[in-house]
RNA sequence: GGGUGUAUAGCUCAGUGGUAGAGCACUUCGUUGACAUCGAAGGGGUCACAAGUUCGAACCUUGUUACGCCCA
């Protein structure tokens, strides 16, 4: 059967990779020969997701490894999966939704807009799998994992029932960023920040009752450079809107032109309020006027200071990022607002209650109410202003006009990453990881080395972040996801205990209804892994409320609002009919979900079965090595290393292998709107899966920067055609027709002894490369072997053995070419699977696996031949020193010359004599005698122990020749002087190692042999002319 | 502002103390019985700058400059 010309990797791959999906080539402990196991969880890519280059890459060295290992025999798992990716899968849903017409989220409810995700997921959510197999990745797809399915989604609420439990997990009103387009928190690594050009508005703040104070501007020196008797503050705002919720002002207390005014009050202006002017170290004197307005509810610094000082915060906007139009009027608010500013005490649930938007802007965007909010305040004459003159056009007089000061100041603006708009800080009630208490182990297990992070840079990353690490914000208001497993109730406790002593009258059940006031009262919360479950916390919570009451059945309603209607209507009946079996007391469910990165953290022991003990828990965690892009360092890889210790006490991965983000070939991240995106799949379509992966596999050096350029991808498409050619070659010459795979060469030939040498080592070098995980040493090493070393000269080398050689040269060099084919495509099958076992099948046909199951060598340094090393690297020296006098004296390619040996040693004489074929060959000689003298016109080629001459005379220029032999002289002299220079210095023969001091010795050497017979070249060159 | 990197041939990048490398691009030559997706030969570098450690520095230390990423 002769071979096409080179590998059709179109139409091959599909049929490739059905074989192996069809052999059960992936399966976890397939080829296992050994208990050792290997294990590499596959970072769940997005279920809305399809296969972009990062994935290609992270994807390419996940399978260079796993089939690596594979080979060698390890018990071996690569663990595919996707997430359900809450925010991204919602919104993806809700557009599908909206182009076909059909009912929106919130008309279809919960429960149904769900079954629509399911469909979609059903329908959409495999793209990435079937994407990922035109790559090769042996995965073992039986396997596929999905973070919502209903055994992952077991686990997730188990660990946060029992981190509840051990009270890691807690919930709480706390400041976190709210995205008001998807109305939900988000995290803060869910946040950019961009710098975009602001404006700074100063407003003056009134003293109340009309104080005033003297206000002293100071130079460096103390010397007064301004003064005014001001019966203000000025403050200085990028966010005029959030003044309406302001607590107070803050000024620095070192501050000296404010001290004077610290404690007193200040009129918050378009408001009826009071709020004092307290000191704290966050002002800067120096920014601004040095007094901050503080807005404890919408702003994080403004947070910090609200708590130090106690100050009331009030929420101003709605999840839609609107100015708040519920609750009560503005009059009754601001009534109850100056109760608490003159000291009255106010519950958190209470403060938030309190809309402190006055009339004019509730239900405003935030954006339009601070429009109005500066147009009022300067209406008011409260805006700082400053005089421009200007001269009326007709009358010729000049005008002086007070114009509020507005800088144009670039100010830093956070956004959400997924929905582009600007996140509002937001005081709401969240549930939260006290990462502070779980954060040490997972510090412990990389200082001590027990999970290493590779580049190194990233571990300090880690210890930094970690070391710094703020509370985890794991709610989110989303519907897709797994929904909190707590309920909550009605808080049926009363402060003051009811006055009957057992049953309920109506005056009681009035009581608990209309004055309890119940919906501004904290409800009780229970967890637990489902209602069933948390049924008896409750029945325990109603246990002291009176009778029948504390009997009453618990039942599970969807929200506050329904269970206060619920439990009323249930009161109501048993008022009339006084049947205590009616009763019921209705708890609701919290609607959060987790947040993705919640369950993603879990990746490694969900998917493997946890909280069962299974046989894959056991066997495969802690899994190997976690390959992943360094921007997710903190969102996943930091998280899942807490949260696998602190649920099952063990580190998650051994390793963690960071790389960059894949960019463009100038180096630029690839996005739709520059239009420089690479299509993987195009690139496959186009170049093969093989040279896709071969490029990854080379761009893969630790830390380095991931620039994929087309060129380069044809560039290894063209290597996986030499070696197929190689193949031919070997083919046509009778090789896989006579080889015995199972069988060791055991060559006479220098030739074929050097080769496998030179395998051996390349084998060695691989090992060692992905051991290290070096990539691309890997990839670099194996290609330089093929091409440069087997197709280039082993090759070519072996021509003349195959043409002129004898029965036993012939078969032997056929028994070793078979041989280093072998391993050639062996070893490249992790990085280039395709091209190698569609070669490995067409090449052999007495097989006993296919490649992808075939057994890595662990040859080295014993079938290294130095002998042959040696003098392989004497031939190959000698043609090319031919070849480059023949090139410069311009001999024609095609023409063969003579050849004159003027000396050679016995070594040469042997090297000489076994390779002599291969010298006429590659060289282009015809005809080689030995003569006492160089004749006159020959060029010189100095070698190791031996000077050769070409007779061109007629042929060449003497002149060229002579520029030829100076150019080598040259850079030989340079050579000699820095060789000399070390060896003539009595510290470096002292100082250095033994072996660079020989070696430098033996350079000196060759270099003055060399330089002798150049110059004497030289000198016989001048006598002609 | 804090953290963390990078700077080596025209381009993209390797190179963890011992004579500066690869691929691509470039120049010249070549339809030699695997391969023109090829072969042969060649040109091309003050290893950002400065100081230090060392017998010896692209590599280690310090500083400077420029650029990148992450977090504020």
């Amino acid at each position: 059967m002769a071979m096409e010309k080179n590998f059709d990797a179109g139409t091959s791959e599909a049929r490739i990779y059905e074989a192996w999906e069809k052999a059960g080539a992936f399966k976890a402990g397939a080829n296992a020969t050994r208990d050792d196991t290997f294990c590499i969880m596959l970072p769940p890519p997005n279920v809305t997701g399809s296969l972009h280059v990062g994935h290609a890459f992270n994807h390419t060295l996940m399978d260079i490894l796993t089939r690596w290992k594979r080979m060698q025999g390890f018990d071996t798992l690569w663990q595919p999966g996707l997430d359900h990716a809450g925010i991204a899968t919602q919104l993806q849903v809700e557009k599908m939704l909206a182009a076909t017409n059909q009912p929106s989220r919130r008309e279809l409810g919960r429960e149904k807009f769900l079954e629509k995700v399911w469909e979609w997921k059903e329908k959409f959510g495999g793209t990435i799998v079937e994407q990922d197999k035109r790559l090769g990745t042996s995965m073992d797809w039986d396997r596929l994992a999905f973070t919502m399915d209903e055994q992952f989604h077991d686990a997730v609420l188990k660990v946060f029932v029992d981190m509840y439990a051990k009270g890691l997990i807690t919930r709480g009103k706390r400041l976190v960023n709210w995205d008001p387009h998807f109305e939900t928190a988000i995290s803060d690594l869910e946040v950019e920040n961009t710098e975009v050009a602001g404006h700074m508005w100063h407003f003056k703040y009134k003293l109340a009752g009309g104080e005033t104070y003297e206000y002293i501007e100071k130079d460096e020196d103390g010397a007064v450079t301004f003064r005014e008797t001001r019966d203000y503050i000025s403050i200085a705002t990028t966010r005029p809107e959030t003044m309406l919720g302001d607590g107070a002002v803050a000024v620095n207390p070192k501050d000296a032109r404010y001290a004077p005014i610290v404690g007193k009050m200040v009129h918050l202006p378009l408001c009826d309020r009071l709020i004092p002017i307290v000191s704290d170290e966050y002002p800067d004197p120096d920014f601004g006027s040095g007094a901050v307005k503080i807005t404890g509810a919408h702003d994080f610094n403004d947070y910090q200071v609200a708590k130090r000082c106690n100050l009331p915060m009030y929420r101003l906007m709605d999840t839609k990022g609107a100015m708040r139009a519920d609750g009560l009027p503005y009059e009754d608010c601001v009534a109850r607002a100056r109760e608490i500013a003159a000291g009255a005490v106010a519950g958190e649930m209470e403060i938030d209650s309190l809309n402190l938007v006055p009339e004019k802007y509730r239900g405003m965007d935030r954006f339009d109410a601070r429009a109005a909010v500066i147009a009022d305040i300067t209406a008011a004459g409260l805006a700082v202003t400053t005089l421009v003159k200007s001269i009326d056009e007709d009358t010729g007089a000049e005008h002086m006009e007070a114009v509020p000061v507005v800088d144009n100041k670039p100010v830093m603006q956070p956004f959400g990453d997924r929905s582009g708009v600007v996140i509002e800080p937001m005081l709401t009630d969240q549930w939260f990881v006290d990462t502070a208490k779980i954060v040490q182990p997972a510090l412990d297990a990389v200082r001590s080395g027990r999970t290493k992070i590779i580049p190194e840079s990233g571990e300090k990353v880690y210890y930094h972040w970690l070391e710094n690490i703020e509370p985890w914000c794991i709610s989110r208001q989303l519907w897709w996801g797994h929904q909190i497993p707590v309920w909550y109730g009605l808080d049926l406790g009363y402060e003051q205990p009811l006055e009957t002593e057992g049953d309920l009258d109506e005056v009681d059940l009035h009581k608990l209804l209309i004055e309890g006031g119940m919906m501004h009262r904290k409800d009780v919360y229970h967890c637990a892994a489902s209602f069933e479950a948390v049924t008896e916390a409750f029945k325990g919570e109603i246990a002291d409320t009176p009778t029948p009451i504390n009997h009453a059945r618990i039942i599970e309603v969807a929200d506050k609002q329904e269970a206060m209607e619920t439990l009323a209507a249930a009161l109501g009946q048993y008022a009339v009919d006084q049947d205590p079996t009616k009763l019921v007391y209705p708890v609701w469910r919290d609607a959060d979900v987790l947040d993705t990165w919640f369950s993603s953290g879990l990746w490694p022991i969900g998917t493997l079965g946890w909280p069962q003990d299974t046989d894959a828990l056991k066997k495969y965690f802690p899994t190997n090595v976690l390959v992943t892009g360094q921007d997710i360092l903190f969102f996943w890889v930091a998280r899942m290393m807490m949260m696998q210790l602190a649920v099952v006490d063990d580190i998650p991965f051994d390793t963690v292998y960071l790389h960059q983000l894949v960019r463009d070939e100038k180096g630029k991240k690839m996005s739709k709107t520059t239009g420089n995106v690479i299509d993987p799949l195009e690139i496959v379509d186009e170049y093969g899966a093989d040279a896709l992966r071969m490029t990854n596999a080379a761009m893969a050096s630790i830390g380095g920067v991931l620039k994929l350029s087309v060129e380069r991808i044809k560039g290894y498409r063209n290597f996986g055609t030499k070696l197929w050619n190689a193949t031919k070659f070997a083919e046509m010459n009778e090789v896989f027709s006579q080889y015995d795979p199972s069988v060791m060469p055991t060559p006479t030939a220098t030739l074929n002894k050097w080769i496998i040498g030179e395998t051996a080592k390349v084998r060695m070098d691989v090992d060692a490369a992905l051991g290290a995980y070096r990539f691309n040493d890997a990839a670099l090493g194996l290609y330089a072997f093929v091409w440069g070393k087997v197709c280039d000269w082993y090759v070519e080398l072996s021509k003349p053995l195959f043409y002129d050689g004898d029965e036993a040269i012939k078969a032997e060099t056929r028994q070793t070419m078979g041989w280093v084919l072998d391993q050639c495509l062996i070893m490249l099958h992790p990085i280039m699977p395709f091209i190698t076992e569609e070669l490995w099948a067409m090449t052999g046909v007495t097989r006993r696996k296919m490649l992808v199951h075939a057994d890595w060598p662990s040859f080295g340094t014993e079938l290294i031949d130095t002998h042959a090393d040696r003098e392989m690297n004497w031939v190959i020296g000698l043609i090319d020193s031919i070849r480059s006098a023949r090139a410069e004296m311009h001999v024609p390619a095609g023409l063969k010359v003579p050849l004159v040996i003027v000396d050679i040693d016995a070594n040469g004489d042997a090297a000489f004599a076994n390779n002599k074929a291969m010298i006429e060959k590659l060289a282009r000689i015809d005809g080689v005698t030995r003569v006492a003298q160089m004749p006159k016109g020959a060029v010189t080629i100095a070698a190791e122990g031996a000077t050769f001459g070409l007779p061109l005379a007629g042929l060449i220029d003497v002149a060229e020749e002579k520029a030829r032999l100076q150019k080598s002289l040259d850079k030989l002299a340079k050579e000699m002087g820095g060789l000399k220079g070390r060896l003539n210095n009595p510290n470096f023969v002292a100082s250095a190692p033994e072996e660079v001091v020989a070696e430098a010795r033996e350079n000196l050497a060759a270099r003055q042999e060399e330089d002798a017979k150049l110059k004497a070249a030289l000198t016989r060159l001048a006598q002609i002319g």
